[in-house]
DNA sequence: GAAGGTGTTGGAAACGCTTCCAGTTGGGAA
DNA sequence: TTCCCAACTGGAAGCGTTTCCAACACCTTC
């Protein structure tokens, strides 16, 4: 490249080379009305020659907004938040706003963010992916004074795109207790970081063994923190149970294959000898046969991005909440009991 | 809140406010030194008190950087890239750097980033997560003029932190070699949207049989996209092989999953009737009682952030290139074959 | 007591854009 | 022909910082 000079080239030069003031230049550039088509060839065709690109930070100041978002999101290494953010930022990106990522690991992280709240004044609106804003957290956000959005979790306090916890887990349990089973477990997962939140698929489980009539055994709820490990371990648990149960719905398919490997190494066939269903259909769960609850991250994401430039519009969203259907997806790891 | 007024004030209020000129009062928030304590801590504390923030396009704008880095990552939704992401975001992050995230999902996103160049003026530097970087896109990378670094790819031409892929691929190989396996087939995975790129996982295959003095058969060498449907399918393609193999090396842990879902599904049992062994130490791959070779990329994402604040400090990086061991992890998936 | 620091300060001049305002032009209506 | 209005245009006034420079005070040091 010949052009080795990082092209320091500014409005006011184009400006002077097509001709015209810095005015006109700004006008033709930003294709706003009131330029005659055959200047605004001009500016354009000079501009192009000389790799002229606006600068972002004058264009902001004098503009006063920022044409940025801020993501705040938890684990993005896994599936669902990923996912999440990939159907935010296609759309983010074709409104030509530019993502700024906030990764919040943990606690002290989530601390630190809203304590500091390093997106002051650098974004035009913040989506949070995935996770609960707890009070305090939300007051603090609100100085922002900026839009705020949620992504594939079930804030109330904001516009937001999720699916019914209750629902899906209700299909999930459904499915077990149509094929026959009457034991039935479950695999809650809690967020270590926010241990005090109620697990938000529970209910559907509940719901489903009232409607079947089916009394609620405590002793086959087993609590731990969300992950595979985790999952596999509170199998194990149930695996000593007195009176063990024929099928298990776990948490999310993460916890699912925990329970999974367990169940294995115990020369148990999943579906065969014991059903287990999880929920999210996470790609590694169609390679291991495992039934699951289908929601589409990507897509919640897509549609929290429209939802945001909506508001973003000054458009009112015409639903302040969206709701994401799911569906069943039958597999290997489900079957009618061995001994119905 | 009664702060309701989305807090307009200006450096040249604070100044006002605090009884200084506006140049003290710039220096005395940005710790700049020539301020006597006294006046800083009147003006901090004015500040304070107005829950002042600078304006990053104006602060930006005057000084002519703009504390933003670009990541440009293929496949946010996979553990690989997303962990990555998230090492690069914790070191960037500390170092109040912004996080600017350019998601380039296919070819199309692909092109069309390298084409328009979105991060252009908007960044100081780019990191470039996990792809090959062809070479009419890194001369329009060039043209942006910032410092660019690749993480977890094995790009040349930049400064970069990666595995060493042919060792890896050698550990895994070598371990079947050691078990006793003598024919091993490979499964190859390659990028649908560079094609043309050859495996950078074959050489260690290759390696490692030519050391143990078997010949290589290419009918037990299969290409496919990567993914774990496409592995599942490669698998079936080695079960219908007059002579199978006894083990079997996979590109990554999700292309071995889908192997062993095959291997299930045919009746075998993965570890007793047929070995795989794959790469990565994907978190499910622990679940799935998968031997692989284990590479760690939240630290390549850490590494490589750390390199990139060398860069922008000025400091030629000790090492252009950092090269992040792997090791293998023995679980169940892999044995002495049965006839040896 | 004069000369020369040193540490601190205020203010003006960028930084590169958008937008408002006033001016110019040309064409149609009266 | 005159007048008016619309369409265009140039330039100045911000936008909110940082930084440079001149000014000043107060000490030291000869």
């Amino acid at each position: 490249m010949e052009d080795a000079t990082p092209t320091k080239v500014t409005l006011v030069d184009i400006a002077r080379m097509a001709g015209v003031g810095v005015g006109t230049a700004s006008r033709a550039l930003s294709n706003a009305k009131n330029v005659a088509p055959a200047t605004r060839a001009r500016v354009l065709q000079v501009a192009e020659a000389n790799h002229y690109v606006v600068s972002p930070e004058a264009s902001r100041l004098a503009k006063g907004n920022t044409g940025r978002v801020a993501l705040v999101v938890p684990h993005l290494s896994r599936w669902f938040f990923g996912s999440v953010v990939e159907g935010l930022d296609s759309v983010l990106r074709g409104a030509d706003l530019d993502v700024l990522l906030y990764h919040v690991g943990d606690v002290r992280d989530r601390h630190e963010f809203f304590e500091r709240l390093p997106a002051r004044r650098k974004v035009d609106a913040v989506v949070v992916v995935g996770f609960q804003v707890e009070d305090i957290e939300r007051a603090r956000l609100e100085t922002l004074g900026v839009h705020i959005v949620a992504a594939g979790g079930q804030t109330a306090a904001y516009p937001s795109v999720h699916i019914d916890d209750r629902i899906a887990s209700r299909q999930a349990v459904d499915h077990l207790v149509h094929l026959g089973h009457k034991r039935i477990a479950m695999l809650e997962a809690v967020d270590p970081d926010q241990p005090h939140l109620p697990s938000t698929r529970s209910p559907g489980y509940h719901d489903a063994l009232a409607a079947a009539g089916i009394a609620i055994d405590p002793t086959l709820v087993v609590s731990a923190p969300w992950g595979g490990e985790d999952g596999a371990a509170s199998m194990s648990r149930l695996l000593g149970h007195p009176d063990p149960p024929t099928g298990v719905f776990a948490h999310s398919d993460e916890v699912a294959l925990g329970a999974v490997r367990t169940l294995r190494r115990a020369g148990l066939e999943p579906g065969r000898d014991v059903s287990v269903v999880g929920i999210d259909d996470h790609p590694l769960a169609a390679l291991s046969d495992l039934t699951t609850v289908r929601q589409r991250p990507a897509e919640q994401g897509v549609l929290a991005g429209r939802l945001l430039l909506d508001l973003l519009d000054g458009k009112a969203p015409t639903e302040a909440s969206t709701t994401v259907p799911t569906e069943l997806v039958v597999r290997g790891s489900t079957a009618p009991p061995r001994r119905p």
